[in-house]
DNA sequence: ACTTAAATGTTGACTTTTCCACCTTTCGAA
DNA sequence: TTCGAAAGGTGGAAAAGTCAACATTTAAGT
């Protein structure tokens, strides 16, 4: 096995580039699905899913379970609404929050654009076995854990000349 | 600590949903990084480590490796060349191509920040066995590669015109 | 109750990335 | 050889994503 002290980590060197490629070619090829189906873009059709599955309805638990950055989020949301995908209720039991209501347009979209890549997620994932996904689901959430931490300490604080 | 942290991966999303998450985590905190070293972005940085590290020096091969878009790898590799770390000479065998050479500027800077990236992905993977290691890698690979097709047949015909 | 701190969402500026049309060079086939 | 297709690269425009400041609302501590 490839010591970690050894060289500067051996093969698997740059895992966050390869995750970095990985998602860019997961991103392009869910564009060109789902631009495909409608006038949705990438982050408007997560948050149209997160809501047409989840239990969740309000925006900032949505919001986290899409992984969307707030300002991008706000911004979609508006678009959504603005298409007719989304109607904005206020929210008792918070008045900064708001209650996400998606229209049947919103629904129709989801039950056209749902299977199809349901059954890409399915060809995505072919060749993996249930114990090689475990150990996935568990390293996702391993690193991105790990990936909070920026304040490494450093090795050697150079001067700062030139 | 907050209930606020639940960082959403874990609720049993899709797969390139999660995927896009981790790699929206590791950008941010790549980028926290490198910007605390100089004055390279996140592309830049790994033209030049690409180059520093692998023994490929021409465009092409480099720009393959590190997974970045044509554009955006020319108009970087530009930056980098009017920032003093790389100089581009002309290939002889393509003249479409050029090679890359780093100069002392460059592997200035990939001394200084590659073992402190180097540090932060032994802290990303600490956790992780080398088997499940294993597992990634070729999870990456796999489902790179079945990223690539874009025409899945689609249950749902029910477009009109096209 | 009052004050202070934190969370949420909105907005605008900004950076980064992607898309597309075009040009040059290379390669292969007639 | 010549033609045409494909690959590489460039530049402009658009989209996507990030960041920081701000107002409102909520929570917390006194």
């Amino acid at each position: 096995m490839t010591n970690s002290d050894d060289s500067a980590i051996g093969l698997g060197l740059l895992l966050p580039f390869q995750i970095a490629q990985l998602h860019t070619a997961l991103n392009a090829q869910a564009k060109v699905i789902i631009s495909a189906y409608g006038d949705l873009n990438l982050a408007q059709w997560r948050i149209v899913r997160v809501v047409a599955l989840g239990v969740e309805s309000t925006t900032t638990p949505v919001r986290k379970a899409a992984g969307i950055d707030k300002s991008q989020f706000s911004k979609m949301l508006g678009a959504l609404e603005q298409k007719g995908y989304v109607v904005l209720h206020p929210y008792k039991a918070d008045k900064r929050q708001h209650v996400i209501e998606l229209t049947d347009k919103a629904h129709l979209a989801h039950a056209r654009l749902g299977p199809v890549l349901d059954e890409r997620q399915r060809h995505l994932v072919a060749t993996l076995s249930e114990e090689e996904l475990s150990v996935i689901y568990k390293a996702i959430r391993v690193m991105a854990a790990a990936a909070q931490k920026t304040d490494f300490d450093i090795p050697i604080p150079a001067m700062e000349e030139e």
